[in-house]
DNA sequence: ATTATCTATAGATCTATAGATAATGC
DNA sequence: ATTATCTATAGATCTATAGATAATGC
């Protein structure tokens, strides 16, 4: 739960209250989420984020300094709760919660919910400032440091093969793409598969690779 | 070989030398794929795109009737070059051609190259106009088929576990998107895996959900 | 008096076209 | 005479700010 996120760190306000500015800007993610996922960043007006918001275009810049910004905490707020999404279910399911298996689903159905919110991350963050774009890079590899504990669980246990820590990062990689896969390719996917049977497949695929490499260690320590 | 590409068809021009049409749409095509790589299709002005082909605004607007149009015409170039390159790589290594195995490594090194290519079509395909945007996903579709058929002829060979069609599509299409995620994941991969490096893990790591799959078949039916 | 909000607009774009000019082929 | 290209610009934006007004707290 001791997230270390740099939240807003560097987005500057005119306006001193800290608790309005947090009111204020979540209203502004709020709003600009709906209208950036609906049309796009480059053709939402800044003055339509605020009109959405119900306050004027000045207000709105009393809050962040440009429509880079606006982007930015959309990015961060998306990010936040897609964590926060993993580690609530996690922590409610207790039963089994130490499974790389239940977390993958878990974060799969994540996945699902939040699938707008994800496919504009990709297709905005390349637009963010270079200082921006960096924090949100690091956002998603926070994330996937969770899957990265996981599999170094499981294999200390001998559930997972031994493997390098850099096959362990790639196949954290591998599952985080996974997920993202379920929402930027919809378009073909929720036609032919419900998400039970692509979480059902998918966490069998990304298993058999690690049960495999096992097995050839055992063998090959015998 | 027989590729069935609509082509540029629909968008419409004012001149009338279709040879000529072609000549220019390909020369606007090189420089707005330069400039949208670079600076992303909302940030690049129609004006930009003219003068990197040396004509003026005017010109351009003869042989396209928006700039979604040059949108389209880019994705769609940048498809038939990553088709191309599997075909073409394909058919010079005769030898194992039929493995499954080398037509990944194949593709993910054509994905290598056009690393920047892919990572505009992810951004952009959204800001296509619906009938634009079902073209560039049909493209996908058709390249996806390459793998489709190679897991078929494993399939049919007994290579590979026999599978449902609906399995061989999905593990189709985690193939290609192994290989964007090669591109869209560069900022962390690049640092830390070779090309080959992850061509190597990644090949196993798909084969083996397969081959575990074939070995359960086999005791399955003993 | 200080803080937050609003109105009005400067200044800078950008897409697409209309009408003029140059080049080509009969 | 037809086809291709260019110049000049209409018309519509859009971001960001300056200065005016309203609300809040001492």
């Amino acid at each position: 739960m001791a997230r270390k996120r740099p939240d807003e760190a560097g987005v500057v306000s005119q306006v001193k209250n800290p608790k309005l500015v947090r009111t204020r800007r979540r209203q502004i993610v709020d709003a600009a989420v709906r209208l950036f996922i609906e049309k796009g960043f480059h053709k939402t007006p800044t003055r339509q984020i605020a009109e959405a918001v119900g306050f004027s275009i000045g207000s709105l810049y009393e809050y962040v300094s440009s429509k880079d910004d606006v982007l930015y905490l959309v990015c961060d707020a998306i990010h936040d709760e897609i964590e926060k999404g993993i580690h609530s279910a996690m922590s409610a399911k207790k039963t089994g919660l130490d499974g790389l298996e239940a977390v993958i689903g878990i974060y799969i159905r994540v996945c699902d919910t939040m699938a707008d919110h994800l496919q504009l991350i990709y297709q905005e963050t390349k637009s963010l400032p270079k200082k921006w774009r960096s924090h949100v890079l690091e956002n998603e590899v926070r994330i996937t440091g969770i899957f990265v504990e996981l599999i170094e669980n499981a294999v200390e246990k001998g559930t997972l093969a031994t493997m390098e820590r850099s096959s362990i990062e790639l196949m954290a990689h591998n599952i985080m793409v996974t997920g993202h896969m379920w929402a930027f390719r919809r378009w073909f996917l929720k036609g032919r598969y419900t998400l039970d049977g692509y979480i059902a497949f998918q966490t069998r695929f990304i298993l058999a690779a690690a049960k495999e490499g096992r097995k050839s260690q055992v063998i090959g320590q015998r």
